[in-house]
DNA sequence: TTGATTGCAAACAATTTGCAATACT
DNA sequence: AGTATTGCAAATTGTTTGCAATCAA
């Protein structure tokens, strides 16, 4: 993850906690995780930025709470994410199957799909035993 | 779209006005379209009631506004949704390449992709010619 | 020293809830 | 008649902003 303008301790802390998050969490999540020994309003804003730069997905559930997730840079056009819905966590994949789907939606109907972020949701392997 | 409980004179008119959108809105426009006519509170309960039914697909943009989504009911299993980042729009496909991919995934990767409401994002044909 | 960042308190905006009136079946 | 829905006003919650103090380069 790269940096913004100055390298502040908050900065550093906020991002190395991010950084090891593996399922989605709330804003509030990371406020009570540091114990309160960081300003909403510096997480807000750091959040903010991180969204922003491609580092965070941010959706929000039916519950009308928003979540993020952590998503590692990853700059090969066959990698893509598989999010289980059940535990929440994230695999990455690089597989060349979304780059043939996307070169037959690209030729076969004319659109032309966002290589960023391609996260498909599901039932994992673990979740889909235990379950 | 099936009804909830009772058939009111408020919420077809609001059922009506969104099955005929075909790109994204806030709660905000619905109240504004009806020119305040209906009460705000009405508008959120019928949307999350639709939100929770599948019909109205929900996110929160980097500028932290809720948008919501009408997805005409399918029950094929090769269907998904283009939806362009440019004009907003959705086009409905039909096609076997998204079960190639989904049947690829689950035996390869052994994780069980999720049908309902599959949308990939891009720019569409219209969009890319004139943007 | 210059410009960015922090964090409090206050402002703001979106959403939800209580409740009495009303509408549906 | 009995139950669900409506919509106002009020409460609540999440997020943003102004600003003075602090920190990084």
């Amino acid at each position: 993850m790269r940096n913004g303008n100055y390298n502040t301790r908050q900065r550093d802390i906020i991002r190395n906690l991010i950084k090891n998050k593996n399922s989605e969490f709330t804003v509030k999540d990371v406020y009570e995780e540091l114990n309160k020994g960081i300003g909403l309003t510096t997480i807000y804003r750091e959040i903010d930025k991180l969204v922003k730069n491609g580092f965070l997905n941010k959706t929000i559930g039916k519950d009308n709470i928003t979540y993020y997730q952590y998503l590692e840079e990853c700059h090969n056009k066959n990698h893509f994410f598989l999010k289980c819905d059940i535990c929440g966590k994230m695999e990455h994949v690089d597989c060349d199957c979304i780059n043939e789907l996307f070169s037959h939606i690209l030729s076969e109907h004319k659109f032309s799909p966002s290589h960023e972020h391609i996260i498909i949701a599901g039932i994992c392997k673990r979740c889909n035993v235990e379950g």
